[in-house]
DNA sequence: ACATAAGCGAGACGGTACGTCGCGTCTTTAA
DNA sequence: TTAAAGACGCGACGTACCGTCTCGCTTATGT
């Protein structure tokens, strides 16, 4: 996100302030939320002048995401062997992404994006990175047979993701630990839902997929 | 939402202006996003005192809340007889739901909410109203037969609901527009493999539901 | 100042609520001075309807001129037989008076009103009231032949006010305590500076008096 | 007034803006009077964020009291080599400071600053310099044998200030005009009168002064 | 006796100013 | 050129009062 510069003229961006500026966004975002994260007091703890923060993102939304972007990469990698293994290990990378404050900070970030078209970026990466992801899962799959070739993907990813999501979402916050500490439970029912609707699917042979 | 008085010494609030402050906010939320949402902006274009808006609501989430907890009534309200045309024509209205920025809105606040407490309200009534409206849905499909007695509620509730919020989050705001003229298209997939997981599922007679 | 009625019929105003009111003015005035001197904290302190204060008085100013107007009468009679004794006995009353908080507050409302013209009623009833009390003692001096026919009374009545005034005013508030123990210390300089002023005067008969 | 920075770090306060809103201050004040004076409608005026008011000065009597300081500095020097001239000058100063409208409003603040405590730094500031100016208008009479040496100051000081003070008090405000025509006519007889006493005093030889 | 007419407490109402805070930009000095 | 510091115009925040206006009582006449 940070733009880079070019030449070799005038004094050198100190390769610190990145992580430092970044550090402070999250401990700002975890102390106050959303609402009431502020880029000064993420300067004032970072220890930083406002301009420097503002030269490298233009926006709290930018801001945040850079510092959020990090958590993201480890969901994106799924690959066991077995497709019913690839999908609970993802569901279950899923719920205790969504659980950790941090992860569902992307969440949040990714629905305040939606319509506002000033954090594009950010959603468009995010959503671009899972679909490679599913469809690499996926397509495994198929290719392994493990899955007729006619299935609808798409569907899949959708009711994958947005299940845990939901799950989330419905859940009372106060149980949010408890869960995390019993994601198997939570995650496997669905799981199940999915594995049997997408097999069943095939079976049948429909192929209107995406 | 409103904070109700006790006795019934003094004036009177006047039961128009609820009416027309909720106005104002939908009007306001439409035409600046929720960022730039601004509670002088509402008491303007109602030609109102803030005063009496910060008498009826605390905070900006709760006026908000209560202007859009209007509009998720209808949506909770299905029932066509038949267990597949009822999760469709839930999964079209909820799809409707989520594109018209109105509904979004909700969804953005119940993201919002959860570990802020604040709101924790709006959250509890909007979950709670869907989860009447699933289980009722579910629980006469079972009783027509159309569904095995055992088979777990709460992972289709999940996948529906998530599966259709996660498509429209996946999608990229400009084609909302689009989507909306064809919403069976959208929708008729998901639907697919939520009804097949039910059934062979229910075959399957595995009843670990919640 | 409160508007009195004509007729007889309804309800009789609350006579001692005129009582309660002023006494919660004071009250209130003493506590945070004229800044921050509100009407509706002197309706609650008073246990009283705002409406019931603004049926009496119609502004800030009015009220708070009518709670202090009591006070002012002790001053503005003073009769000693000698014109000597009667400058001293004012002069001390005067000093008190500006020395008491509440007395302090009618010169404040009276240096506000000055240009205003809406509390003008009360800067006029002040004014002619210390008049007509210097007038008098002025006049017995005369009569008595303590000073000549010819002496201008105005000065000697402004420089005697205007004096302890603003010996008050040039004096530090710290010592405002110290100095209500020892008015005759602080009064008799310029007690005799007048009467010394007042005689020789009169010696040379000038008589441009207003 | 305006509270000084440390270091040199930063960018510097635009010296134009002290000047700029210091006009807007007495422009609006001479619009409004003293009630209806507000920091709003000074930085709105003056084209100024409320922010850049606030970092200069704390109070609206602190703002006030700034503009009108400049105002002040002319009274305090009088010298015409005759201690009779001088009396006569510094009266008719005087006379003409208080019947003008920003004139009069420094009696209005150090009248208010009085047991407030917060605006004492404008109150002692006034009340020094013209302790300063009368001491040494008087010190001057007394080198030249104009005035006895054992003469009291401080009540001198008292009666001219506080007479001519008192003196527009009591007059109508609709009068002030015409008063500042003939404000000879106004200031002779208590400059007659003090003079007068001074000397008498003077003559008897009492010291009791301050 | 009963309508009529105030007085009274409470408090809602449309406003406006308060003093604070954050925005995003700009300017300054130091590195 | 970047970094830090911080001034700047702007505008929203949530609070407090303003002065006016209903309300539902209570208290007094007049008829």
């Amino acid at each position: 996100m940070a733009a880079v510069r070019g030449g070799g003229r005038g004094r050198r961006r100190d390769p610190g302030l990145d992580a430092r500026i970044l550090a402070a966004v999250l401990a700002e975002y975890g102390r106050t939320g959303w609402a009431g994260f502020t880029i000064d007091a993420v300067a004032r703890r970072a220890g930083v002048g406002k301009s420097s923060v503002y030269l490298r993102w233009a926006t709290r939304e930018q801001l945040l995401a850079a510092a959020l972007e990090m958590q993201t990469a480890p969901l994106t990698t799924v690959d066991t062997g077995s497709f019913d293994r690839d999908v609970l290990a993802l569901a279950t990378a899923l719920m205790l992404h969504f659980l950790d404050p941090a992860g569902w900070a992307t969440v949040r970030i990714a629905v305040d994006a939606v319509g506002e078209a000033v954090v594009g970026g950010f959603h468009e990466r995010i959503r671009s990175a899972h679909e490679v992801a599913a469809g690499r899962m996926l397509g495994g799959a198929i290719e392994r047979g493990e899955l007729p070739p006619g299935v609808p993907l798409q569907p899949i990813a959708d009711a994958l993701y947005g299940g845990v999501l939901m799950h989330v979402l419905a859940m009372s916050p106060a149980d949010h630990e408890r869960a995390a500490a019993e994601v198997a439970d939570h995650v496997a029912p669905l799981v199940a839902l999915i594995l049997a609707g997408a097999r069943s699917q095939g079976e049948v042979g429909s192929g209107q997929g995406r």
